[in-house]
DNA sequence: CTGAAAGCGCTTACAG
DNA sequence: CTGAAAGCGCTTACAG
C-alpha cells in the first residue's frame, strides 16, 4: 500500500492508469494516510522546520515578531517551533539544544543576557542562526536590531523642541542590551542639544511598581518637567503614577502599544516595528538555509516617533 | 563514536570507567554532538511535540493562550509547533495535516468556521485533539470554552442595575460561534430582566470602521443609552467613536485588554482568562497523550465582570 | 547481563 | 526508464 502511494504521489504521470490512481487517492483519503515526515528527515536531513526562541510568546512585541516570522516561514513551506526562554539563560540553552536535536533547518532567537557560545558547534555544522532584537554573545550570528539609540535621540529632540531641558529617564535593568543602547541615545541626544546629562534624572531598574514610584518622585523633586520611559512595562506603571502627580509631567514612551492613541492625555511614543524585524530575521534565515554563504549581516531598522 | 555516546548516555553505570566516560562526555561537548531526534521518532513513534493551530499568533488573546500551552508543554518536556490559520479553513486544514505528517503527539486548535471532519482519521489513529475557544465541527474533540453567554448576561445585568434599559449591542460576524453565544447571552440577559429585545439595537458585523460608525449612529438615534461591544477590535473602534458623540454613552466591552484600566472614561469589561483556557487545553491534551481514554470532555470557564 | 542486529518509513543512488 | 535495495540514526527485542 504505502509503496503504491509513494509511487502515485511522486510521479503523477503514466505507468498507472487513471482509474487506479483515483482508487489509490481515495484509499489515501479514507485511510487518512499521511507520509511520515520524520522518515524523510532521517534520509534527507531537512526538516522544513525552523526554531524560534523568544523571551515570552505571550508578550505583544514578541508575538508580533513571531507572527511575522511564522508568515514568512509558511510562505516557504516551513513550520515554526516556538519556545519561550522567560529570559532564563539556562532555559534558553536547553530549548535551543532541544531544537537542534530536532534538526531544525535554522534558528531565530532573541538572546538572553547569557552567552550563546554553546551554539557554535551548530553553526559550524551548518545550522544558520539569526539573533533578533538583541545581538548574540560570543556567536557570529546574523543580527536584526531596532535602532534603539536613534529612537531615544528622537524622543529627546522632541522634548527639547518643546522647551524641556530637565528630562528624566526611567529605563529597564541596565544589563540589557536595549537598556544600554537606549540610555546611550538619551545621553547623546541631550549632549547634541547642548544640555548637560544629570545623573539624578536617570534611573535603570526592573519595572517593579514600588521602585518606580520612588524613582518618579525623585525625578519630580529634582525638577524634571518631562520623562521618557524606556520600555512598555515601565510605561504602563508610569502612566498610572503620572496621573496622580500634582504637577503635569510630559511623558514620551519607548515602544508603541495598542491603544496608546486613546490615552488621555495623549502619549507620544517611539515605535519599533516588530513585524518588519520578524520579516527581516526570517528572510535572512531563509536565504541562509537556501545556501547563502555571504558575510555575516547586521540589519538595523530605524524607529520612528509618533507625536501626539 | 556515536555508538559509544549512546552507551554512555543510556546507562551511566558500570562497564565504562569514570575516566572514559568523562572523555566521551567532553568529546560530546566539543564536537557538539546531538542525538538525532527524528531517528528516535521513527523508531518509537513519539515526537514529544504538540501542534498548536491558532487564528493569529500575533493577537494578544491567542498569544496568551499559546503562552500558557507552551508553558504546560515545556513542563512535560514537549515542544510546540505553532501555526496561524488566519481564519482560513483551507490554511487550517493544510497546516493541521502538515502537523500530522510531522507526527505531533497531539493537537490543540482554535477551529475556523469550516468543518474539522478531515481530522477524524488522525483522531481514530490515536492523535488526541483539543479544540479551544470554539468547538470543533464534525469532530469529537475535547473542548475548552469560555462561557460567552454567561459573560454577556453579566454585562447586561450590570447595565440594567445602573438603570439602563436601552442597551445596544455591537457584535462580530454572526457566523462565529462566539458571536452566536454572546448574542444569545445578551438576549436572555435582557429577557431575564424583563426588558424586551429590540432588533434595532443589535448589530453584527466584522469590525470595519465605516460600518461601525453607521451602526453606532443608528443605536444612538434609536435611543440607546448604553452599548456593549462584543469583541476587542469593535471595542477599540467604538472607543474612538463614542468620544465624539454629543451625548455620553455608557460602554461595556467583551474581553479585557491591557490598559483597559487606564482609559478615560473608565471602561467596564467582561474578562475571559486565556491563560486558564490554554492551561486547561494543554493539560487535557497531555493526559490524553498519556493514555487517558475517558469520555470526551467539555470544559467551560466562567468569565467575570470588571466594573469600573 | 552484554552486544550485535533488526527495523521504524522514507528518499535516492544504483543495478537491470 | 523501472524497480528493488540500501541507508539515514536511533531504540529495542533478541540471541549469545
Amino acid at each position: 500500500m504505502k509503496v503504491m502511494v509513494m509511487i502515485i504521489m511522486n510521479k503523477n504521470q503514466a505507468g498507472v492508469s487513471r482509474a487506479t490512481e483515483q482508487r489509490v487517492q481515495r484509499a489515501i483519503k479514507s485511510l487518512g494516510f499521511r507520509p511520515n515526515h520524520s522518515a524523510g528527515v532521517l534520509r534527507t536531513g531537512m526538516t522544513s522546520t525552523i526554531g524560534l526562541l523568544v523571551q515570552d510568546i505571550a508578550e505583544p512585541f514578541q508575538s508580533e515578531l513571531a507572527g511575522a516570522i511564522e508568515e514568512v516561514a509558511a510562505d516557504r513551506g516551513f513550520l515554526v517551533i516556538i519556545v519561550s526562554s522567560h529570559s532564563d539563560p539556562n532555559r534558553e540553552k536547553e530549548s535551543a539544544l532541544a531544537l537542534c536535536s530536532r534538526r531544525v533547518d535554522g534558528l531565530v532567537l532573541v538572546p538572553t543576557v547569557g552567552s550563546q557560545a554553546y551554539l557554535k558547534p551548530e553553526m559550524d555544522s551548518g545550522t544558520p542562526i539569526v539573533a533578533v532584537d538583541r545581538p548574540a554573545q560570543d556567536l557570529a550570528a546574523d543580527t536584526v536590531l531596532s535602532d534603539n539609540s536613534q529612537g531615544m535621540k528622537l524622543a529627546v529632540d522632541h522634548l527639547v523642541s518643546q522647551g524641556h531641558t530637565m528630562i528624566g529617564y526611567l529605563g529597564d535593568r541596565p544589563d540589557l542590551y536595549t537598556s544600554v543602547e537606549r540610555l546611550a541615545g538619551y545621553k547623546s541626544g541631550l549632549l547634541d542639544c547642548g544640555i548637560p546629562v544629570r545623573p539624578d534624572l536617570i534611573f535603570g531598574q526592573s519595572p517593579a511598581e514600588e521602585a518606580l514610584t520612588q524613582s518618579l518622585e525623585a525625578l519630580v523633586s529634582a525638577g524634571a518637567t518631562a520623562v521618557i520611559t524606556g520600555n512598555t512595562w515601565t510605561t504602563f506603571s508610569a502612566l498610572l503614577l503620572i496621573r496622580r502627580l500634582a504637577r503635569p509631567l510630559k511623558h514620551v514612551a519607548f515602544d508603541d502599544f495598542k491603544l496608546s492613541s486613546l490615552l488621555d492625555p495623549p502619549l507620544t511614543v517611539i515605535a519599533q516595528d516588530p513585524r518588519s524585524m520578524g520579516r527581516a530575521a526570517a528572510e535572512t534565515l531563509m536565504s541562509r538555509i537556501k545556501g547563502d554563504l555571504g558575510p555575516r549581516q547586521k540589519i538595523i531598522l530605524e524607529t520612528r516617533l509618533i507625536a501626539r
